[in-house]
DNA sequence: AGCCTTTGTGACACCTTTGTGACATGATTG
DNA sequence: CAATCATGTCACAAAGGTGTCACAAAGGCT
C-alpha cells in the first residue's frame, strides 16, 4: 500500500467506529486525526490543514450539518472535500447532506473497502479541482510549510514566490495576466507595478532552474505567465 | 427550478430508465442527451461538449468501464465528471468503478431526488475547470492560452496570427476582404496598410505549413482570404 | 507572348515586451 | 542595534512582434 501524504480529519463520536475508519485509512497510506465533537473539529480545521474531512452526521455539541455549513462559509475550507457518514438510511436525509455541500456520503454500517474507495475518489477529484495541495509529477507543493519538493528534493521559496507558483499551479496550462497575479498573489489593494510580477517570476525561475525545472514557468508574450509541466 | 445551462450526456440502454433520468434532470434545469451504447457515446463525447456524464455500467457494445477508461485517457474528457449507474450491488464492484475513475456511482434502483442531488454535487465541484475551445476537426483553438493544436500537437502563434486565424475559422469557407480583416483583427482605428494583411497571412501560413496544414488558409484572388478545412 | 495587376517572399528597421542585475528600503532576526 | 532577508523599482540588455519595402512569382487580359 503506497503512502499518499494526505491528511484526513475524522469527526466521529463513537470510538469503535472512529478507530475502524482510522485503521483502514492508515492501511491505505493516509494520515489521520480523530476528533469526537463539532467544536473541536472547527478549531482543528482552522488551525491545521487537511485534505479531506470525514464527518459523522450525529455528533455531540453541534450537528454534522452545522459543521458543514460553517465549513463552507470559510474561505480556507470552502472547497475541502467532505465525506459524510450517517446512520440514517432515509434517502431524503442523505440527499439533504449532499445539498448542504457534502461531496459524498456513506451509510452506516459500511464496508471498509467502500470507504477507502470513496476516500480515494474524493481525493483524486480534489487534485484537479481544488486549491489545497497540488502535485504535478515532479513538483509538489505543501501549503502549510510553504515547502516545495522537486523530485523529492526540498526547495524553499520566499513567500511571494511560493504564492505565485501556487496560484499558477492551481490551473496548469492556464495563462495568468500580470493583473490577475497581482490580485491573487499581492492582493487587490496593493500599489505594486506590474513589472514587479516579472521580477518575482524571475526569482521564482531562478530557484526552479537550480533544480532543473525552470521551463515549467513559461512566458506568454503579451499576455502573462503560466505553469506547465514539461513533457 | 432554475436553469443551469449544463449539458448532461446519459449513456443508458434501457429506455425507461434513460427517460426517467432525463425527466428528472430536465426538471432540475439541465439539458440532456441520451445515447444507448458505448460506441455512439464515444463519438458524441469527441464531437460535443458535455458538463457531466451519466454512465450505465452495463451497456451493449462496450462495457461502461471501457468507456470510462477511454474517457480518462483523452485530453478533452479527462476531467469530465462521471456518475456511474449500476445495477450491481456488490460492494467490490462499485468500488472498482470508483477506482477506475468514476467520480460517483448510484445503484439501481435509485431515488430520483438522490440522482439530482448527486448530479448537483458533481457539477458544483467541476465549476471553472473547462475553458472554451473552438475546434474544427484538425485544428483546435484555445482562446485563453492563445494556443493552437493541430492533430493534438501544440503550435504557438503570435498574437496577430492567432487572431487572424481565429477570425477566419469562425466562418469557415467564407471569404474575408483585407479591409474586413483589418477591422476585426487590427481594429477599426489602425493605420495599417492592406498589404500588411498579406504579410501576416504569410507568417500564419508558415507556421501551419510546418504542421502540414498550410492549405487551409486560401487566397481568393482579387478579394481576400478564407479558411477552409482540407478534405 | 507581352503587359498589368495581384500576391508571395525575404529582409530590414522600429518598437514593445520581457529578462536581468543592481540597488534602496523596509521588515525580521538575533 | 547590526546583520540578514525579502521585495519593490529602475535602467539597461535581450528577445520578440509587426509594419513596410523591394523584388519575385503568379494570374489574368488582350
Amino acid at each position: 500500500m503506497e503512502a499518499t501524504d494526505k491528511h484526513i480529519l475524522i469527526v466521529e463520536d463513537e470510538p469503535p467506529i472512529a478507530r475502524l475508519i482510522e485503521i483502514h485509512l492508515k492501511q491505505a497510506g493516509h494520515q489521520t486525526t480523530i476528533c469526537d465533537n463539532g467544536l473541536d473539529a472547527q478549531e482543528l480545521l482552522e488551525k491545521n490543514h487537511y485534505d479531506l474531512l470525514i464527518l459523522d452526521r450525529m455528533i455531540p455539541g453541534k450537528r454534522g450539518l452545522d459543521v458543514l455549513r460553517w465549513l463552507r462559509s470559510k474561505e480556507k475550507t470552502s472547497v475541502l472535500p467532505v465525506l459524510m457518514v450517517t446512520a440514517l438510511t432515509m434517502t431524503d436525509e442523505r440527499v439533504r447532506g449532499l445539498n448542504e455541500g457534502a461531496d459524498d456520503y456513506l451509510g452506516k454500517p459500511f464496508e471498509p473497502d467502500e470507504l477507502v474507495a470513496r476516500v480515494a475518489a474524493l481525493l483524486r477529484r480534489s487534485v484537479s479541482t481544488l486549491t489545497e495541495t497540488f502535485d504535478s509529477k515532479l513538483i509538489q507543493l505543501n501549503e502549510e510549510s510553504m515547502e516545495v519538493k522537486v523530485e523529492g528534493k526540498l526547495l524553499s521559496l520566499r513567500p511571494l514566490e511560493f504564492k505565485l507558483l501556487q496560484t499558477m499551479m492551481e490551473k496548469p496550462g492556464r495563462v495568468f495576466s500580470r493583473e490577475q497575479l497581482l490580485d491573487t498573489v499581492w492582493g487587490m489593494d496593493s500599489f505594486v507595478e506590474e513589472r514587479t510580477v516579472d521580477a518575482t517570476i524571475k526569482r521564482l525561475r531562478k530557484e526552479l532552474i537550480s533544480f532543473g525545472q525552470g521551463e515549467c514557468v513559461q512566458t506568454v508574450r503579451g499576455i502573462g505567465y503560466r505553469f506547465q509541466e514539461k513533457a
